[in-house]
DNA sequence: AATGAATGAGATTTCATTCAT
DNA sequence: AATGAATGAAATCTCATTCAT
């Protein structure tokens, strides 16, 4: 509705990109075991027989729309970290990830959350998105204290940091949207948060 | 089991807090939907038909675990912003509240995956920990800076950082505890933490 | 509520008087087999448990309300055929039963519905209330042939119409009653059937 | 079983028949409380789970024996009243209607058992049967009277009383069969009825 | 390639009944 | 005499999955 259709690139079968498409729809607003094949179907103007004839079982569909290749191809839109200065260079990473969120967030909701009960969909995250993301952010800040700019605050306590602010910022966002949590502009706010990081970290 | 016996205060019968402990340890490990009436009778010791004797329906059990009580008796244990210098006050807030996380873990594992699925979950969170933790630091925030202390930043934003902050120390501590991903003490990364928000913030 | 309070006269105890009102009232509201002991006893203000310290099973419950003597007290109210003249006799039998089945409708619904499914209820119902009533108007019948008042027609047929038209009446009266089938007063129209049989048998 | 095989012509797929048909059987025999799913799933030769592909609930498994199409494919058979003589119209109308209960005995049994404790089914039979036939024999009635034929006897209540006699008749058919309450052949137990009525009703 | 039909296994829920107190 | 607590057994209903066509 208010999300992409997402494209499962590697996937030929237009009933099967269907049954995807409808499965994310069907796995985010109800959870994994709270949802139906029938449901799924229902959605993706299918029988549920089809399904079956391209997932064999219905944690098969959940595990492929968590195929490492399908969160690569989201994480791996934005892997640089640039900018002219500290603060673009910030700024563009908080957008991009903002950005890639938004376009995916079904999907990132589906993952996230039954990550909770799957340990293989939490190690797929924790490959695919944590170490990616955190690696880049740590080695970032290495290179800025080791410039001098940074103050000398452990860099995976910083990068945990910088990521719990922009999930905070997803979560008020998203969780409790029209709650007018916050009413100022998105882009504005990104700026705050930046702006509080930054000169947090700086000496 | 690495998780306190919560004790649920307004509860009288034995029977009835076994079963309710059970439901806390079955649900934090499937989910809902994903648990049966049948394992958390076995856990709890008891018939099937007794936890219906004590609760009407299945969601019924949920609802009682996150009834709002109950979500009171955990979030109103730290309500005062106090301490002597702001990054004692800050301090002491996380915390306590880090405190209180760890021995809710398993209930707050419940409550924020259900909420995604079960609208009135949302509300009970929404109302009785958002907002109450939300107006707390917020009124903190614009004392800071009618004193002059702190930057002229939105208090709605810091406020959602902070506490993105430390939901962030929290994710890297529960979701990948296993996986090193951060070596420090925990009260040190906490000291850091604060750092960060704290010059992010002042003038 | 529209019912007189059946007094169980064999019956001593008045924990079971109270079990048996109430067993009347919900078995005539939702059937035997839909009804639940749990209503019964709420209904009468006792526990479950109670109520089997009195009754067996809940078929037993059943059947003491339908005891041969149960019926009895109910049938023998009015076993003479009497008055000055036919119009009379037949108007008083037509009325005292009509009396008595109003006194008692809860507890006839019972029985007229369970004796489909119970044999041993409908053994009952045939030999307390058929076989008698059908015998003292068979036997007036023939009586009122053999002095040349009444038609060479079948007693037995004679008989049979007579009740049909008695069960027709409250048929109307009980099923249909809001729906004004009939806004004449009760009286005109016992007289009105009594006119009608009356001159259909009589030479 | 002494039943004819009912054909549900509005339902096409044959195992929806065998489900219905059993539905009437079992429904019969024991009441729909009395009833399982089990059971009918049993007498139908497929398994329980394909009852509720077809039929939402049990309770819409009864619904859909009582549709309103079902029982007027009974009750329209014979809606008019003909014949040369008074005798033969109401002979006619008796025979039909003894003739259309006799072919759907056990449906009619659960729809007029059932209406006792379901008010949408008792306003499916006003509506469908009870009305219709009333409103036809009343306009017969009260054409007769007209006519100088009949008496001056309210025609709601000789309708009434009419119908008492039909269902008295049955009564004694169907349900104390065995017990040779009238060795008298059927055709002449209705000429009898006639009689006793129409001399009753005529000047 | 797709599906209508069917179901086994199991989930939730109900309910008459027991029993210790 | 009465009941709160508990439950075995069964009832209704669900759902992922299979299979013949």
């Amino acid at each position: 509705m208010d999300n992409f259709q997402i494209h499962f690139g590697h996937i030929t079968h237009p009933t099967q990109q269907k049954i995807l498409q409808s499965a994310v729809k069907i796995f985010s607003q109800k959870g994994f075991s709270g949802s139906t094949t029938r449901e799924i179907a229902r959605e993706a103007g299918v029988s549920e027989a089809t399904i079956f004839r391209y997932f064999e079982t219905k944690k098969d569909l959940l595990l492929a729309l968590i195929s490492p290749s399908m969160v690569k191809s989201i994480t791996d839109l934005f892997v640089d970290m640039d900018g002219e200065s500290e603060e673009n260079v910030l700024k563009n990473f908080l957008k991009r990830n903002a950005e890639a969120i938004k376009d995916n967030q079904d999907l990132l909701k589906i993952i996230l959350y039954e990550a909770l009960f799957h340990p293989e969909i939490k190690e797929i995250i924790f490959k695919e998105i944590v170490q990616k993301k955190t690696r880049l952010l740590e080695s970032y800040f290495e290179q800025q204290k080791r410039d001098g700019q940074f103050k000398d605050i452990d860099s995976k306590t910083a990068t945990q940091t910088l990521i719990g602010m922009l999930i905070g910022f997803q979560l008020f966002k998203y969780a409790f949207p029209s709650q007018d949590t916050n009413p100022k502009q998105e882009n504005d706010i990104l700026d705050d948060i930046i702006r509080i990081f930054l000169y947090g970290m700086k000496k």
